[in-house]
DNA sequence: GAAGAATGAAACGGCCCCGAAACAATTGTG
DNA sequence: CACAATTGTTTCGGGGCCGTTTCATTCTTC
């Protein structure tokens, strides 16, 4: 269990990750496409683009065009279902896997310092 | 004190926080945005644009950039340095304060959740 | 005062994202 | 088999952010 963050926590939070982020010249995602990037890692798969459109409330284009960005980045791989080639799945590689690593490290390392 | 996230806290705090800023519609701001607000909010007074790009380790063209975009949100203000004239004194706004306490209840909420 | 330094803004070209609509490929249905 | 529905992608016009360079204003120094 876990206390909730207080304001000032919370934002001294946001704040300090975003510093390390921006100082580090990480290819910085944006929100959108570190939600969707959260998804597919957090989530149970399979993940479609209509899955995933539906969870955000947000367009398909704008599914598939986060897909080619991230996926240029190394940081998800797609895949047509073979079982319905309708299908697209998204699927999760190494990249994005260290990617999301770093950030719960630096996420971590934060609030240890709150 | 607090005790420091787990990986999987961490990822899942910014899952959430970022998934129900993506479906209210909010006008996102970069992390850069981001991070320059937080700090113009966190931190003491002046503010000048060369303090915020040495801080950021970026340079003065971005934060006058944003400072643009974040001005026409209303959620900063600029005022003219009468001691120096050639600094401008970045300000916080009503709207700035509002946006970034529904940032922290919506971090404090999804922390709550973990 | 004149020359130089410092501060912030504007201009330029490039790249990426957006929403809406049109499209190609595949599957379901009569 | 023909036609409709589903899935994901592409295209189009518009707008924003980026890095670099150039500019205008103001201070400082001699």
């Amino acid at each position: 269990m876990l206390h909730p963050l207080t304001t000032a926590q919370a934002l001294r939070l946001w704040h300090d990750v975003g510093l390390t982020q921006v100082k580090d010249d990480e290819p910085d995602l944006s929100v959108r496409q570190m939600t969707i990037l959260l998804s597919i890692y957090l989530e149970a798969p399979p993940h479609t683009v209509r899955g995933l459109a539906a969870k955000l409330v947000v367009s398909k284009p704008v599914i598939t065009r986060a897909l080619d960005a991230m996926g240029k980045l190394g940081l998800v791989a797609r895949r047509r279902d073979d079982e319905d080639r309708r299908n697209v799945l998204v699927q999760r590689t190494v990249g994005g896997s260290l990617y999301l690593e770093r950030l719960a490290d630096l996420v971590s390392a934060s609030s240890e310092r709150l």
